[in-house]
RNA sequence: GGCGGCAUAGCCAAGUGGUAAGGCAGAGGUCUGCAAAACCUUUAUUCCCCGGUUCGAAUCCGGGUGCCGCCUCCA
C-alpha cells in the first residue's frame, strides 16, 4: 500500500515518495517559548507524533526535527515584565514544554533545534540572500523582497495582487513593499543581540526554519508541517527564503492540522479562550487527551469541551476494560500456541481471522492521510469481538486455543497502540492510578473502602443479600461503585 | 473587501460515484440473588436547501443558506 499525504500546495492527496528511498526528512515548527503551552499545541505535537511514528511503522529511516523558537518579541516583552533575562524565560517554557510532551507520550524528535544556537546559519542564508538580489538592507534591518521572488504566494493560493487588497500590515515606509518580512531586526538596547554584517541585531521570525530545516535535512526535505495558521505568512516566506537562496525547491509535502475550538471559535492565546495542558492533565489521564486528539481528522477543526473529553474518556475505559479482562485470563502460566485457521474451530477460526486483519485495516486508513479515526474505529470493532468471544467462550477458558487467540488479540492491539500512542499502559496500572486520583477528590479512603468490601462479601457468602446492598448503597452515595465478577468485587470511583 | 474550509442520527464522528463505519447517550433483552461490567438487538430510506450531470451522488457541477478560518502574533 502507498501512503498518501494531502499536500496543502497541491490542495490534493498524493503519493507519498521520499526524495531518498526509504529516508523521510520531516520538519516541524514547534513552539515560541514564552508562556505554557495550551490543548492547541498539544494538538499539533500529538498529530506529528503518530506522523512520525507511522513513518517509523512503514519502515522509512526518518529525520525527524521541531524547533524551539526562543528569540521573539513575546520573549523579549515577558523577560521585560518579569525583569528577568530571555534566557532564563524561554529555558523555564522549553522545559515546561518537555515535561508536558513526555506526560502525553509524545516521542523526542531527531533533533531539536534552538534558533539561537544556529544564529550564524542564519546570518549564513541572509547574505545569500542578499548576493541574488532577494534581500535589501535598511538601516540595521534587513528584510526580503517577496516581489523578487516569483512564486510568493504558491503555498497559500494568492497572488501579490490580493494580498495587497486587504492587506492589514502596518506600512514601514523603508520597505519596497509593504509585504516584504523581515529577516534580520536590529535590536534595540537591552534586547538580545548578536554581531552580524548589518550590525548588532537578531533574526526575524521565519528565517530560523529555513535555516535549520535545512541545515539537518538538506536543501530539499519530505515533509514540513505546522497549523494551519502557519501557512501564511511563516510558511510562504520560508519558502521565499529557502528557494531564493539554493534554487532548489524547499518542500515536497506540506501538511497542516486542523485548530482546536472552544465553541465552534479557534483557540489561542490571543483570544484568550485557552486551556493550558497543564491544567487538563489535573484532570484527565494523557492517553484520553491523545484519544481525543486523535478521534478527529487531523485536519478538521476539533471542539474541545468536557463532553467531547468525557466521552474519549469513556472509549479508553472501555478498551482498558477489555486488555484487563484479558490479563486476567491469560496467566503467567498460561502457554502460547501457534495459530492457524486449520486448527481452529468456528468461533476461534472467526476471530482469529478478524484480529489477523487488524493491521491490513490500520495500515489502509492510516494510508490514507493517517486517518485515525478510522483507525480507531477498527480498534472499537475488535474490542467488542474479544468482547463477544470471551462472553461467549466461557467452557473454553483456559484452552491453549483460547488464550492463545487472546495473547494474540493484544499483540495486534500492541501494534496500533504503538503507532497511536493511547491504550499503552498496563491496565491494571491505569486504573489504579484512576481510583488513586478519584478517591483523592473523595472524602473516603481506600482501607475504609476495602474493609467495607470485605464485610460485604461476608454478608453476601451468608446470602445477607440485604446487609451486602446496604453496603453498595452506602459506598455508591460516597462516590464509588462496586462490581461484583467471578474473582471477587472490584471497585471504581464513580463518574 | 480578497482567499479558503466545513455542513452526516440527540451528541461526537469516518466516509470523494455503487446504495450510510465507529463511539457516547437512549430503548429492549441475556447474564446476575439484585446490581454493575460485558454481550445481543435496536436508534439516519438518508447525509443543510434548490436545481443539474449520471444507470446510479452524502460523494461530481451550478446556485442559495449557515458556521468557521486565513489575509496581523498564533499549533
Amino acid at each position: 500500500m502507498t501512503l498518501r499525504i494531502y499536500n496543502t500546495s497541491t490542495k490534493t492527496k498524493e503519493d507519498f515518495h521520499p526524495f531518498q528511498e526509504g529516508k523521510v526528512g520531516m520538519y516541524v515548527c514547534g513552539v515560541t517559548v514564552y508562556d505554557l503551552c495550551h490543548i492547541g499545541h498539544a494538538r499539533s505535537t500529538v498529530v506529528f507524533d503518530v506522523i512520525y511514528r507511522y513513518l517509523k511503522y512503514k519502515g522509512y529511516e526518518v529525520t525527524y526535527v521541531r524547533n524551539f523558537t526562543d528569540v521573539d518579541d513575546k520573549i523579549i516583552d515577558r523577560a521585560g515584565r518579569e525583569e528577568t533575562s530571555c534566557r532564563e524565560i524561554s529555558e523555564r517554557y522549553i522545559e515546561e514544554f518537555n515535561t508536558d510532551m513526555k506526560l502525553l507520550g509524545v516521542k523526542s524528535p531527531t533533533v531539536e533545534p534552538k534558533a539561537t544556537d544556529h544564529i550564524l546559519d542564519m546570518i549564513q542564508t541572509i547574505e545569500r540572500l542578499m548576493e541574488k538580489g532577494y534581500a535589501y538592507q535598511r538601516d540595521g534591518d534587513v528584510f526580503f523582497s517577496v516581489s523578487r521572488f516569483h512564486g510568493y504566494g504558491k503555498l497559500s493560493g494568492r497572488t501579490l495582487d490580493e494580498m495587497y487588497a486587504g492587506a492589514r500590515v502596518e506600512i514601514d515606509e523603508r520597505k519596497e513593499n509593504p509585504l516584504d518580512f523581515a529577516l534580520w531586526k536590529a535590536s534595540k538596547p537591552g534586547e538580545p543581540s548578536w554581531e552580524s554584517p548589518w550590525g548588532k541585531g537578531r533574526p526575524g521570525w521565519h528565517i530560523e526554519c529555513s535555516s535549520m530545516s535545512q541545515k539537518y535535512l538538506g536543501e530539499t526535505f519530505d515533509i514540513h508541517g505546522g497549523g494551519k495558521d502557519l501557512i501564511f505568512p511563516h510558511h510562504e516566506n520560508e519558502i521565499a527564503q529557502s528557494e531564493g537562496a539554493t534554487g532548489k525547491p524547499f518542500v515536497r509535502y506540506w501538511v497542516h492540522n486542523g485548530f482546536v475550538n472552544i465553541d465552534k471559535e479557534k483557540m489561542s492565546k490571543s483570544l484568550g479562550n485557552f486551556f493550558t495542558i497543564k491544567e487538563i492533565l489535573e484532570r484527565y489521564h494523557p492517553e484520553v487527551i491523545r484519544l481525543f486528539l486523535l478521534s478527529n481528522h487531523y485536519r478538521s477543526p476539533i471542539d474541545f469541551s468536557d463532553r467531547n473529553i468525557e466521552e474519549a474518556k469513556k472509549g479508553l475505559d472501555r478498551i482498558y476494560t477489555t486488555l484487563k479482562r484479558i490479563d486476567d485470563c491469560v496467566n503467567e502460566r498460561a502457554t502460547r500456541m501457534e495459530l492457524s485457521s486449520e486448527i481452529l474451530d468456528g468461533s476461534e477460526k472467526e476471530i482469529y481471522h478478524a484480529l489477523s486483519q487488524l493491521s491490513i485495516m490500520l495500515e489502509e486508513a492510516m494510508d490514507d492521510d493517517f486517518n485515525t479515526a478510522l483507525a480507531l474505529a477498527h480498534v472499537h470493532d475488535t474490542i467488542r469481538a474479544l468482547n463477544r468471544y470471551m462472553a461467549q467462550e466461557t467452557d473454553a477458558s483456559g484452552s491453549p486455543s483460547f488464550l492463545s487467540i487472546l495473547m494474540y488479540g493484544k499483540d495486534q492491539l500492541k501494534r496500533i497502540s504503538d503507532v497511536l500512542g493511547v491504550f499503552n499502559k498496563d491496565p491494571e496500572g491505569y486504573f489504579e492510578k484512576q481510583r488513586q486520583e478519584g478517591v483523592a477528590d473523595l472524602e473516603i479512603d481506600e482501607r475504609e473502602i476495602i474493609s467495607l468490601i470485605e464485610e460485604r462479601v461476608k454478608a453476601r457468602r451468608e446470602k445477607n443479600w440485604a446487609v451486602g446492598d446496604e453496603i453498595r448503597d452506602r459506598l455508591l452515595k460516597r462516590g464509588i461503585v462496586l462490581e461484583d465478577g467471578p474473582d471477587g468485587t472490584i471497585w471504581k470511583v464513580k463518574k
